[in-house]
DNA sequence: AATGCTATAGGTATTAATACCTGTTTTCAT
DNA sequence: ATGAAAACAGGTATTAATACCTATAGCATT
């Protein structure tokens, strides 16, 4: 019995905990690694004797989003089969994932049968679509790469990040990270320089147009 | 032994199908019913002989979402336990939702455990909420924002907001407007008071939950 | 061994933001 | 026309943020 070995790439560990138990109820299917970003991904793949046949990569992630990080893979040849989990897909979406190279595409709303099969496939063809996707490239278009390079944020630059979105001041966030109000300044000019911001304003709108921090538009004000 | 039925209203299958898993790895938790959106659980409601101790409610769904969900429940009396899922709460949406009597809150992005931990508190209890969400609630200054949210922000407020978001200083905007620093600070004071921010990372935030700033969030369209 | 990156943190300044006052003028609805 | 908001603006503080420095320890790569 060959078993595919599986790395998950997600930020949610519910959904990531969930996906592992249903993936682990087939016999020929073993989730031998996780992260939680691309960047611990890129960790991973480093790692001497790093071994996995399928990669389920999220695309929303704080860090290094799942474009960015197929981005950076695809800056050195490998031969990863990678399957790419979003709630939503779009024409250009789709595109944009095939031209990285991707190997298959699930919807986060989808049957676990589906999940299963999709893994199978693409374990065996090295690629698999659906047919609904498949509608969606019928009418391919080309799209330019405008994908602008910029620089990286560190994990404790986006934990400093996500806590300055929390409202909590340097001194605060130095308490809660048990550091000195010195070092979250460090991070916090490093952050300014990074994303280009002018003060804590940018840096929120940055941190939410890259999802590393989630807001609710609500519709009772 | 007792056992906790509990009932998943989820659109996203794969998560649903994920922490059903979770949960029934525990001895004394049963997921005997699941709902795919607000509309299904109401029709469930409705079956002769239902029964559920706990109800797990996304907040995010098609057909009827998790709010509207909750202000159908309310309509008519019932002494249902819910437990809200989101990835992401804000303090509006805590008050909101605390108005509509949940009995519990659980972030998307959280510990096995602690959903486990949080079941059996509200079974036992009937109201739990754990230390991060306490905390936020107290970095928002919920208590204060109760007393005066019904405040709405006048339109040069509005206008000072969209500025602060376009990452001005008091004394940028103060020149943009024609005004005095000193005026916009007054602005400035009114707006951390009226929205129960703590500072200019909150105002950005409330503004685009608000729909007063807008961010572009998704990188593909 | 040398390099570079990250996280750490201190020194010294300046500027900006926040807090709590005071007051006048303008605007607008009753 | 009168009273209530809203917009305006100054006084006086304190605290926080930003802008330059320097420096060291840990760690991985070359």
């Amino acid at each position: 019995m060959i078993k595919h070995k599986i790395t998950i790439v997600d930020d949610e560990r519910l959904f990531k905990a969930g996906i592992k138990l249903l993936l682990e109820q087939e016999d020929d299917i073993q989730v031998t690694h996780e992260a939680s970003n691309g960047q611990e991904l890129l960790d991973l793949l480093e790692t001497p004797n790093f071994e996995t046949d399928l990669i389920l990569l999220d695309l929303s992630m704080p860090v290094l989003d799942g474009i960015d990080t197929l981005t950076e893979l695809n800056k050195n040849e490998h031969d990863l089969k990678i399957i790419v989990l979003s709630s939503h897909y779009n024409d250009s979406l789709i595109l944009k994932l095939l031209d990285e190279g991707v190997s298959g595409f699930l919807a986060k709303n989808e049957n676990p049968e589906v999940v299963i099969h999709t893994i199978r496939k693409v374990a065996e063809n090295g690629f698999y679509i659906n047919d609904d996707i498949l509608k969606l490239i019928r009418n391919r278009r080309l799209i330019a790469k405008t994908k602008e390079s910029n620089e990286t944020l560190t994990s404790r630059e986006a934990e400093v990040i996500t806590l300055m979105c929390n409202e909590l001041t340097t001194k605060e966030i130095a308490q809660q990270l048990y550091i000195s109000p010195r070092t979250v300044e460090g991070h916090r000019n490093r952050i300014l320089e990074k994303t280009g911001c002018k003060n804590i304003a940018g840096v929120v709108i940055y941190a939410i147009e890259h999802n590393m921090y989630e807001v609710n538009i609500t519709k009772f004000r």
